[in-house]
DNA sequence: TCTCTTTTTGAACGATCACTCAAGCGTGAG
DNA sequence: CTCACGCTTGAGTGATCGTTCAAAAAGAGA
């Protein structure tokens, strides 16, 4: 029981560490305002996380696990694979979503803030980018499987294509006054994404 | 003759205050690192420029303003408006360049690094995207004007899109090891400028 | 050469940074 | 009830942050 509720504590410092990071970016969040969020003295963060970017580290890699559950979730739930990619993109990607610190992709976010020169850090972020595209590669790769889409295609370029076009609407969603824009392109992107399908005949 | 110098090395203080800013971001930038770039000293900065937030405004300023004479330089020498825009994408917006210290746009880099939360630098930010997306929107109305484009296009909501996904190669031109991807995605993008073309019967 | 003005210089400022650690506290076993 | 152990606490560390300013140097004019 004490275990549990200790990890459960952790786990929810961890949340509040991912959104106060995401928000604010690396370099502008300070300690003081770490211990604001987790509700923990400095003694105890350094005790339970080790320190600044390890922490950040372990806020990057929890958010990408749960993108990444969240999109198999969309995935599972649809009638075919290329069918729950246009859905995660309308419907889950941070972009469109607006119970999230930032529209913006926390990955993409700091690769920006950090010019990936903390060492550290952008080993981490280059990993998880790289699991990211992936993924879209292997949702590519199902949907021709499942005729869904031409042999044709280059997965890979499309993923690539899809990674870049989501993060520049969440780039552009930042902005405040744009969020029904940014909205408007993920509609579109998810468009796309179906029109692109191959009618059996 | 004084004055002409002053100026000009005023000028070139700028410029490299421009790329500092660029490739490290507002915060991981420490006025340490801006007196070793500009071969000044404190005083000397701050009797020139007034602060570091104002420093980064005039760099920002300066990057958007150098970016909007070579889009216009281009243009000029282009056949028409859409040719020109083609060729803006494809090889002279900073993702494609290699001459700059970012292939990132400064402008985008930047809405993400403060996250727009510091004031004086969040209204210049904010006015400088707008004009981005506007002379955007003013090409893609000239290019329906000059009858390359459909009536039906929709100048505003092609321009966002167009800004968006610019924005999203150069953050996935940030890796060193995607170069080359994000250059053959900003070909693909200008190809489907072209393609967009409505042909004179 | 001497004087007045402008610019450059860099030491020093208080604030804040990430981080440490000795002391205090709560809890559970004996 | 007592004691021992593990977690929490927050004052304090040296370093570095952005910024200032008195003094020195450089420049201009006579």
């Amino acid at each position: 029981m004490t275990i549990r509720s200790k990890s459960h504590d952790r786990d929810k410092a961890l949340s509040r560490a991912r959104d106060l990071f995401w928000k604010q970016g690396f370099h502008a969040t300070s300690l003081k305002d770490i211990e604001a969020a987790l509700r923990m003295h400095p003694g105890s963060i350094y005790a339970a996380f080790g320190n600044k970017e390890t922490l950040f580290r372990m806020a990057l890699e929890r958010y990408a696990q749960e993108i990444a559950e969240s999109r198999q979730k969309i995935l599972d739930a649809a009638p075919d694979v290329l069918e729950g990619l246009a859905r995660f993109v309308e419907s889950a990607h941070p972009v469109v979503r607006d119970d999230v610190p930032q529209p913006a992709c926390f990955l993409a976010k700091t690769g920006m803030d950090t010019g990936l020169t903390q060492p550290a850090l952008r080993a981490a972020i280059l990993d998880l980018l790289d699991r990211s595209e992936a993924s879209f590669v292997a949702i590519y790769r199902q949907a021709q499987a499942e005729g869904a889409l031409p042999a044709s295609l280059d997965p890979s370029q499309t993923a690539r294509r899809l990674q870049a076009t989501l993060t520049g609407i969440g780039v552009y969603a930042m902005r405040p006054d744009r969020r029904e824009q940014a909205r408007d392109m993920a509609a579109d992107l998810a468009r796309e994404i179906r029109a692109m399908r191959v009618l059996a005949s």
